[in-house]
DNA sequence: GCGACATTGTACCGAACGGTACAATAAGTC
DNA sequence: GACTTATTGTACCGTTCGGTACAATGTCGC
């Protein structure tokens, strides 16, 4: 019964790539299709209200395995700066080095922010939250703490952007370099 | 006879809010007609290559804007520091302190940049270009100049990202406060 | 085997899409 | 006035859009 769980997980991952790489208004049913190799049929038996839904459906998504893999360990590991380390290398693996664009900042942009309002709100608060927590643990006074975690959210999602502006990696590697070391990380791991 | 849209400026500012709110996939000719009050017949007289070229000219006007506002005083001003300046307050202004969003940079985020790749490579190679030689004139080392011009414009480039995310105003005022320090201005002006 | 439910393919819908054709009208220019 | 060009409205094109209906098939417990 339960079992089409994992499988979830995979067709959420293919369809996330497709609103991804083409906006949610540029993400036809076609080519979600093509992509995953389902037909109508079966996206709306997975999806009974269809493209928002399946819209949403990856936002949580993606949104869940930041809470897993970014926010959780930002505020349960001990030590802060660990944390903060496992952030830096979750998030430089997550967008592949800036190969990746942020879908739920890419659709914070257009029109489609309207329909998604709260779990966009919900999903960059959250970071920035426990980032500033995180931060303020490891010595930052409060107010420095969230400021610099705001600079730490924005500077991502912007070099993000630039990287593909520029067609160039290293732009992404050079910000989380210079925020490594901001954020009073070692300069290597 | 009262025209909605007298000359091209005026013409072309409207159709890049269309695509600015709605994206490229996302402005529809119907969108662009209801805000401009021109029907089919008037726009393709004017874009004879349709919505393409409507883009296309926006993305070079918003490039001729920042061409004479931001990079010609960046370049020009023989007070870098002053040139400095002005770039935050005409991107300040430009932005409308955070309400308004960065097509370009929303087009770098999708698909429609294979389309624009060369022009959005150019906006914003030459923004870094000229912000980096502004820098490096005031006294930053080659190096460092361009890291920090790189970091600049990315970093409002997130706080755009951010600002509309949040729906939060403050995260773009508090991101030009903090790049203004690091870009060696006085705190107020 | 059976029945129950999960999954799928396909044909179809009305609306909207970008784009074209072209005649009607407006605006100069002489 | 007439001639020329600029601009506009409208009807229309084929295609694709998101979405629906539903029968056929697969998959499971029993």
């Amino acid at each position: 019964m339960r079992r089409i769980a994992p499988d979830r997980d995979q067709l959420l991952a293919i369809i996330a790539e497709v609103f991804r790489e083409h906006g949610y208004e540029g993400a036809s049913l076609a080519l979600i299709g093509a992509a995953t190799g389902l037909g109508k049929g079966s996206l709306y038996h997975f999806f009974p209200s269809g493209k928002e839904e399946m819209a949403r459906a990856v936002i949580d998504n993606i949104d869940g395995w930041f809470e897993d893999n970014v926010f959780a360990p930002l505020h349960d590991n001990p030590d802060p700066q660990a944390g903060i380390e496992h952030m830096v290398a979750a998030t430089d693996s997550y967008f592949r080095s800036g190969r990746r664009v942020c879908l739920i900042g890419a659709f914070a942009l257009d029109q489609s922010r309207d329909l998604f309002a709260s779990q966009i709100r919900d999903y960059f608060g959250r970071w920035v939250a426990h980032l500033a927590d995180a931060l303020a643990r490891a010595g930052h006074r409060p107010a420095e703490a969230g400021e610099l975690a705001e600079e730490t959210v924005a500077a991502i999602q912007g070099a993000l952007t630039l990287a593909r502006a520029a067609d160039d990696l290293d732009v992404f590697s050079r910000t989380l370099r210079r925020l490594r070391m901001r954020l009073g990380l070692p300069a290597n791991i």
